[in-house]
RNA sequence: GCUGGAAUAGCUCAGUCGGUAGAGCACUUCACUCGUAAUGAAGGGGUCGUCAGUUCAAGUCUGAUUUCCAGCUCCA
């Protein structure tokens, strides 16, 4: 594919670049579209995207319908039918803000201005549309030949929300209808395996308006799943050396502005509850209870590390268009855990942290995952605490430990919390944008203001150092990821319904109540099916609402010889084998936490 | 919170020009007694999210509101 640079040079496009210079065409054409149909129109940035381009654009009071958006894309068929050539020029700063403000382009006027004074103003041009950009793009406009206007919503002028929403018109583009077609396919399967759709049909989780939004409430075999991701990570934490307690959900006001949170993160909390001339709030973190406890007495060096761990109960007030399912809710639960610890042991106990989280996504085979290092932005002196002997101390650290353990992760800046850099491990869910799954912030400035102390060996006073972690993240939301990457089919330690038991007939009813009362005294998670159904009818609701790992199909030639005829949720298999042989496979499965 | 869209039976959805509410699945009952992804028949089930308005008449038109969805902003 040709395509055109700036200077007008015309040359072949490398291979792994063709996506992205096809995708910001469209987004011009797109433009020019839009130009044609409303000819107030004025444009802010039109950029490519992962999967296909969209455009900010200001169409003063006009709102546009799904129809509205149906023209347009048909507008866009109609110029690359008419074959334009795409050609660019360049113009030299003062003849670009003139241009720019003749064509009544404001946005574009200002963002010239926003450039260093030494860049290169680029055009390019299409017919009548003329566009602020620096490519490349194609040279003809029928070179595109696979896009689709996908929607539209809204985006604030340079994403602040102090600034005016415009309209972002979003599209998808791809080199041929083929990839087009195929892309669509993914995102049917995508939404199929959506944690909220699963949720439902497997009876996991429900939310009612009467309880409130952002509040889902865990059914019995969603519950079941939560239990066991609690008992898991428990398991593995006391392993390690962590205390487990329990501290309540709500907390007074002057804890958190003891702990800074109050300053920085009281719009997102519920408001505050005025009780006897005293203000509480729900707690929306753990960390101050957990360093109160610790403040609870004295701490030679010799006790340190502490590991205070907790599945706590958290609310946060989140913003209502960010609600999503149990993945972001108003009320969660933390896996989350405080480690105190001396200065020369940072290293090995955060070390000991990226261990255990990558212990625990081998456990569950999530491989897809990318490690941030998030550190502050020197200049946003509202946020961050403002020491920067303490923050280059806590970043330095935290990236040599990072470094020394030899993990591969990336930095961002203006990521870390108020009190703290962290090292956080990103995962992507199969619908939607990527988020954090777990974290480890070290923390120099909590223990300050708590006043937290222990005794070194030289009996001097010291304060320690504290790690905040949180390996799951929260409880609901790696459920919602496990149901994603599993699109509800657990493995049999985490299935709420483990076996299902279905005789074939009445006639091997009683054989088959039997052998789900053996499964039942073994602690399996069973089922028995005793409806008067077909076995073919059973077998498909077993297999894809209830999406049991193991359907036992038991007939006359079973009850007779005492033995089980399994079926496989996974492969659609069957084996045949004594029911003592079964329980002693299924219960090893679920104390080994098979995958 | 913002922009846009949606809301009809437990679930998935249809409902034309405004004229008494529909299907499949699920549920109940009956028959069949069944061998690996849907046996047949009958029956019950809806203030069409909520509140106003327009109209002789509203699931359908208007407004407000609630919740959900896509995205933006945010995410200690």
């Amino acid at each position: 594919m040709k395509i055109i640079d700036k200077e007008g040079k015309v040359y072949e496009c490398p291979e792994e670049e063709v996506l992205h210079v096809i995708r910001h065409s469209t987004a011009h054409v797109m433009a020019q579209a839009i130009q044609r149909l409303y000819p107030e129109a004025d444009f802010a940035y039109g950029p490519a995207t992962e999967r296909g381009f969209y455009y900010d654009v200001d169409l003063g009071d006009k709102k546009l319908s799904d129809e509205d958006l149906a023209n347009i894309e048909a507008e866009m068929k109609k110029i690359v039918k008419e074959n334009l050539p795409i050609k660019p020029f360049i113009l030299p700063r003062d003849e670009a803000v003139k241009l720019m403000h003749d064509r009544k382009e404001k946005y574009k006027e200002e963002h010239i201005g926003d450039l260093p004074e030494d860049a290169v103003i680029s055009f390019y041009q299409q017919g009548d549309y003329i566009d602020m950009c620096i490519g490349p793009h194609v040279t003809y406009t029928k070179a595109l030949k696979a896009f689709k206007i996908t929607g539209q919503s809204g985006a604030y002028w340079k994403n602040d929300a102090k600034n005016k929403m415009l309209t972002r018109i979003n599209g998808v583009a791809f080199t041929s209808q083929e990839e087009l077609a195929e892309y669509e396919k993914m995102m049917e399967e995508a939404r199929a395996r959506d944690h909220r759709k699963i949720g439902k049909e497997m009876s996991l989780f429900m939310t009612d308006d009467l309880i409130g939004k952002g509040l889902p409430m865990f059914l019995p075999k969603g519950y079941t799943v939560w239990q066991e991701l609690e008992n898991y990570i428990k398991e593995k934490e006391r392993k390690l050396g962590y205390q487990h307690v329990m501290t309540p959900c709500v907390g007074t006001v002057s804890l958190y502005e003891t702990s800074g949170h109050w300053a920085h993160y009281k719009a997102n909390m519920f408001p505050a509850m005025e009780v006897e001339g005293e203000s509480f709030v729900l707690r929306p973190m753990n960390c101050p209870h957990h360093m109160m406890i610790y403040a609870n007495k004295p701490h030679s060096y010799k006790e340190l590390p502490i590991r205070i761990g907790e599945i706590a109960h958290d609310f946060r007030f989140e913003s209502s268009g960010t609600l999503k399912g149990i993945e972001r809710g108003r009320h969660f639960c933390q896996n989350d855990a405080h480690l105190f610890v001396t200065p020369d042991q940072i290293k090995s106990e955060v070390s000991k942290v990226v261990d255990l989280i990558f212990d625990v996504y081998k456990d569950f085979g999530i491989e897809n995952y990318r490690c941030v290092l998030s550190l502050r932005d020197p200049a946003d002196t509202e946020k961050y605490h403002p020491d920067d002997e303490m923050w280059n101390t806590a970043e330095d650290a935290l990236r040599q430990v990072l470094r020394d353990i030899g993990i591969e992760f990336t930095e961002e800046i203006g990521e870390a919390a108020f009190y703290g850099p962290k090292l956080d491990v990103n995962v992507k869910p199969a619908v939607g944008a990527e988020y954090t799954l777990s974290t480890c912030q070290l923390d120099f400035c909590l223990p300050a203001k708590f006043d937290l102390k222990y005794i070194d060996s030289e009996s001097n006073e010291k304060t320690p150092v504290v790690l905040h972690r949180a390996i799951l993240g929260s409880l609901d939301r790696f459920m919602a990821f496990i149901i994603e990457e599993t699109k509800g089919k657990f493995p049999v330690w985490l299935a709420p319904l483990q076996v299902k038991v279905l005789p074939v007939s009445e006639k091997t009813l009683e054989y088959a109540s039997k052998v789900n009362e053996a499964l039942e005294n073994a602690n399996v998670r069973t089922q028995l099916d005793d409806r008067n159904e077909k076995i073919g009818y059973k077998i498909r609701e077993a297999q894809q609402v209830d999406r049991a790992p193991y359907m036992l199909i038991l007939g006359a030639k079973e009850a007779e010889e005492g033995i089980v005829s399994v079926r496989y949720r996974d492969n659609n298999e069957t084996e045949s084998m004594k029911l003592e042989e079964f329980i002693e496979k299924v219960t090893k499965e679920i104390a080994t936490r098979a995958r």
